[in-house]
DNA sequence: GCAAGGTC
């Protein structure tokens, strides 16, 4: 029979994949790698006929990118970094996946890979095509991709017998990605550290032996450049006076209060002007002009995605985005929860969520929840979650697998599970119904509203308790029309205040929102300017904020003072590159033309910012007298 | 000693 190795880009793909093409049915055995199994089996493909398989996996990529030796720190002037040649390496660890690969497709007939159906994904197959040849010449004729978005049975079946090609556009974007961040961000850090590294003082703390490292990097600062951003504005900030009206009924001991609907204004004269109107034609009276009574729901969470994790780990718990995520990461491995990495908030279709939840009627905290979800009866019965608009075509949404009972001690696991179980379990309720009434009054020409809410039924509140929605204090029974009499009508005044600073929750929704980084680094990056002195974690009133260093705000303004077309502390060259490597994708423009266009403007930078290097040392002393 | 992206 002949022998098709198929490869997926993590273990828990190749044992779930050959579990399903086995029918249950195979036999593992170990790898060089203590991270990869090799499962053996028979399956019928369309391509080669009944075969006996083997499905195996590496862990991410098998290859880095580096350049060559004659290129190392020091060894040439930094610009050659901008056309140095590029080598692909191995670590130790990449290097045993690799042997396995070779091993395995020395004498196979063809190669089916199965990585993760994104554009990282698709480089990854390409890296293992790479090395099966490397063993096997005559495999390069012989490959084939599985294409999957989730692990289905019926739908790994049908993958497995409608194999597509590798797509070299989506690989060439990677590889474009990787050149220009490796190629910017080797040339600049050379540049800040031998530039700076001397000359900075360093907060306590950090090893004062150790020669500081300042690097560059196309993530690293635009994430610095949103804190800086922000702490820049409250510095910045000039509190502004402004005035408004605001009228109150009492009806018994009952007090209502309603606020103007023009909100506030910014000038004193013309507030008071308009007081005095109101106060001449209608004096305490004002009339119900009119009540809006309407059902009011409080919509259940979108399907949860790792980002998502991520801020309400970080609001509800006070976890860094690091932490949950490895907890994530732990859970996962146990088998308690699916796959943490996912872009995705909407199900697939045929998974079976009605056995997850099954799965959680044993827990004592929401058993008896999940329980009445399925009973048949009772208002708040199992409701397929609302889909959201991301899918990144390889995993479905975070959610539990199995009941974790009394099987976790570690604290934030615990945590991470019962949120990751709460919100999956609320995806799966009714919205919270309710009953919103507004009630406007109009004393002069002026109009004023009030608003009350009755919440009716708590449904996915019952679970979530993260969430909160209350009924209000219940408004007057008046009717439209009538005249009231006014307890109170006043003028005031108030000032406009300043933003918070950053929190790592607001960051991770800035990051996403800019495509700065993905799923798996938004919180590697956070991280990064930490241990590289840009940024620093700072306790007021019970939160966490994160604040700019010295060196931190002197690397953004002095960027600045150099004055680059294109800030590099603004997310808009990582979107430009994301823009460019999409064009690759669609066929509209090639690698070769894309790695020009970029490098050649990181060239022109480096070359402004060379000439200009003492604006970058005079806003680093500027800076520390007045910080 | 440098990047960002996978995964463990």
């Amino acid at each position: 029979m002949p022998r098709v190795i198929c490869v997926a880009e993590k273990n828990s793909i190749a044992k779930a994949v050959a579990g399903i093409l086995s029918g249950g049915r195979s036999s593992r055995r170990d790898s060089p790698s203590k991270y990869i199994k090799n499962y053996d089996f028979t399956f019928d493909f369309p391509f080669s006929g009944p075969s006996n398989v083997t499905m195996t996996s590496v862990a991410g990529h098998l290859t880095g990118l580096d350049l060559d030796q004659a290129h190392g720190w020091g060894k040439c002037p930094i610009p050659q970094v901008f056309d140095a040649p590029i080598v692909d390496i191995r670590t130790k660890d990449q290097e045993k996946m690799a042997s396995n690969i070779k091993r395995e497709c020395r004498n196979a007939d063809f190669l089916m890979i199965w990585t993760d159906c994104d554009r990282e994904g698709e480089y990854i197959g390409w890296e293992i095509v790479q090395t099966a040849v490397q063993a096997n010449r005559a495999l390069r004729e012989n490959v084939f991709r599985a294409s999957f978005s989730h692990l289905e049975s019926r739908h790994i079946a049908q993958a497995a017998r409608n194999p597509n090609r590798l797509d070299q556009r989506a690989v060439d974007a990677v590889r474009t990605r990787m050149e220009v961040d490796l190629r910017s961000g080797v040339a600049f850090t050379r540049f800040l550290t031998e530039l700076l590294g001397s000359k900075i003082e360093r907060d306590s703390g950090s090893k004062p032996n150790q020669r500081p490292i300042i690097s560059y990097g196309t993530c690293q600062f635009p994430t610095l450049g949103f804190v800086v951003d922000r702490f820049e504005r409250i510095r910045k900030f000039v509190p502004e006076k402004f005035w408004y009206l605001v009228l109150s009924i009492s009806i018994g001991s009952d007090k209502t209060t309603f606020q103007w609907e023009r909100g506030h204004l910014f000038d004193r004269l013309a507030v008071a002007v308009i007081y005095e109107t109101c106060i001449e034609s209608s004096r305490n009276m004002a009339k119900v002009a009119y009540v809006k009574s309407k059902p009011t729901s409080k919509y259940r969470p979108y399907p949860l995605t790792t980002v998502e994790l991520q801020k309400n780990c970080s609001r509800y718990f006070k976890m860094s985005a690091k932490v949950s995520l490895e907890a994530a990461e732990k859970l996962y491995q146990k088998g308690y929860i699916s796959y943490p990495r996912t872009e995705t908030d909407s199900y697939p279709q045929a998974m079976d969520l009605r056995a997850l939840v099954q799965q959680q009627t044993s827990e004592s905290r929401w058993g008896t929840y999940a329980q009445n979800q399925l009973s048949g009866m009772g208002p708040n019965q199992f409701q397929w979650p609302r889909a959201g608009k991301n899918d990144d075509k390889a995993h479905p949404p975070i959610h539990p697998i199995i009941s974790a009972g009394a099987g976790l001690d570690n604290e934030n696991e615990k945590k991470v599970y019962e949120y990751v179980t709460r919100h999956f379990l609320a995806c799966c309720s009714e919205d919270a119904k309710g009953h919103s009434t507004t009630m406007t009054l109009q004393w002069g020409p002026e109009f004023f509203s009030a608003n009350g809410i009755v919440v009716l039924e708590k449904n996915f509140l019952e679970v979530y308790p993260y969430m909160k929605w209350d009924s209000t204090k219940q408004l007057p029974n008046l009717n439209v029309g009538q005249d009231v009499e006014l307890s109170s009508y006043l003028m005031k005044d108030g000032q406009t205040s300043p933003p918070n600073q950053m929190t790592e929750s607001e960051l991770i929704l800035l990051m996403d929102a800019n495509g700065i980084g993905t799923d798996a680094t938004i919180a590697e990056h956070i991280e990064k300017i930490q241990q590289r002195d840009y940024i620093k974690k700072k306790k007021m009133n019970k939160q966490t904020y994160l604040i700019p260093t010295t060196l931190g705000v002197s690397l953004v303004h002095g960027f600045e003072a150099i004055g680059l077309e294109d800030s590099f502390a603004k997310p808009f060259l990582r979107r430009q590159m994301e823009v460019d490597l999409k064009m690759i994708c669609d066929g509209n423009k090639n690698r070769a033309e894309v790695v020009n266009d970029l490098i050649s403007k990181y060239q022109d930078y480096y070359g402004l910012t060379s000439s200009r290097k003492n604006k970058l040392i005079e806003t680093y002393t500027d800076i520390k007298s007045v910080m």
